[in-house]
DNA sequence: AATCATTGCAACCGCTACGCT
DNA sequence: GAGCGTAGCGGTTGCAATGAT
C-alpha cells in the first residue's frame, strides 16, 4: 500500500509520522493543511495529513463499539439527512465521519437492504390489491437547503450548550429530543454492539421502512411525526 | 496446518464548495 | 463574473485480521 511515486509517501502511518503530525497541529493549530507537510517535515500530502488528524489523532476521538443510543441516533439522522456522514458524525460526539460511514456500510446498510427485500416480498401481494388506489412513493433522501440551520452546525453540541440543544431561535429548539422520544425504551437499554440486542435494529429498520415522509409533506411535518 | 472467503477499517481519489483576487 | 487555490466531503479501494473449510 505504501508508495512514493511523485515523491509523496502513501499508505499506513508510522508512529513517528503520527508524532510529527500531532506536534505540528498542537503547535500551529488545526487548519492551513497545505502548510502542514512543510511545517511538520512529513512527506505526505495535505489531504493525507488532514484525514489522519481528523480520523485518528484528534484527542477527543472516541474509539470502540457504537452504543445502542448512538446507533439509534445514527439511523434517525441518516433517515433525515441521507449520506451526509459529516453532519451525522457532528451529532455523535467523538465519532468521525469515516467511522460513521464505515459502521453504516458494514453493519447497517446490509440490514437495510435485507429488510427492504423482505418488505418488498411482503408488499407484493398487498400491492397487487392496492395498486389501483395507492400511489407508490419511493423513499428518497431529503435535499435540504444549505441555509437550513441543521446543516450549518448550529445544533452542534458544545461545552456551553447541551448536546443537540438549539442555539438558534428558528423554532426547532431541542429537535433531537423529539427525534429520540419515539423509541425511548431503546435508549434506556444502552448495551454495546456487537453482541448486543440486534432485535433493536430490526425494530429500527422496520420503523425506517414505514416512516419516510410521503409526497406533499413538508420537512416540519416529517420532524413532528 | 494450509488455504480460501469474509469482514472491518484506514487511507486514497475525485469531486464540489468556498473564499480570495 | 471568472479564475485559481484550498478545504472538505462521500465513494471506493486495499489490506490485515479473523473465521470457515
Amino acid at each position: 500500500m505504501e508508495g512514493t511515486s511523485s515523491g509523496v509517501r502513501k499508505g499506513a502511518w508510522s508512529q513517528t509520522e503520527d508524532d510529527l503530525l500531532r506536534d505540528c497541529v498542537q503547535l500551529h493549530g488545526e487548519g492551513k493543511w497545505h502548510l502542514v507537510p512543510h511545517r511538520s517535515g512529513l512527506n505526505r500530502c495535505r489531504k493525507s495529513c488532514r484525514l489522519r488528524w481528523l480520523n485518528y489523532l484528534k484527542p477527543d476521538i472516541k474509539r470502540g463499539n457504537f452504543s445502542e443510543d448512538e446507533v439509534d441516533l445514527m439511523i434517525r439522522l441518516h433517515k433525515l439527512l441521507g449520506n451526509r456522514w459529516s453532519l451525522i458524525a457532528g451529532r455523535l460526539p467523538g465519532r468521525t465521519s469515516n467511522d460513521v460511514k464505515n459502521f453504516w456500510n458494514t453493519n447497517l446498510r446490509r440490514k437495510v437492504l435485507c429488510h427492504n427485500k423482505v418488505n418488498n416480498k411482503e408488499n407484493v401481494k398487498e400491492s397487487e390489491t392496492t395498486r389501483k388506489t395507492h400511489q407508490v412513493i419511493k423513499p428518497v433522501p431529503r435535499a435540504l437547503p444549505k441555509a437550513w440551520p441543521l446543516l450549518q452546525g448550529k445544533f452542534m453540541s458544545s461545552s456551553k450548550v447541551g448536546v443537540g440543544e438549539a442555539v438558534s431561535s428558528s423554532g426547532h429548539e431541542n429537535w433531537w429530543e423529539t427525534l429520540l422520544d419515539e423509541k425511548e425504551e431503546n435508549i434506556n437499554n444502552s448495551t454495546c454492539f456487537p453482541g448486543g440486542n440486534f432485535e433493536f435494529w430490526d425494530e429500527e429498520l422496520n420503523f425506517m421502512a414505514s416512516d419516510f415522509p410521503t409526497e406533499g409533506e413538508t420537512l416540519s411535518d416529517f420532524l413532528l411525526n
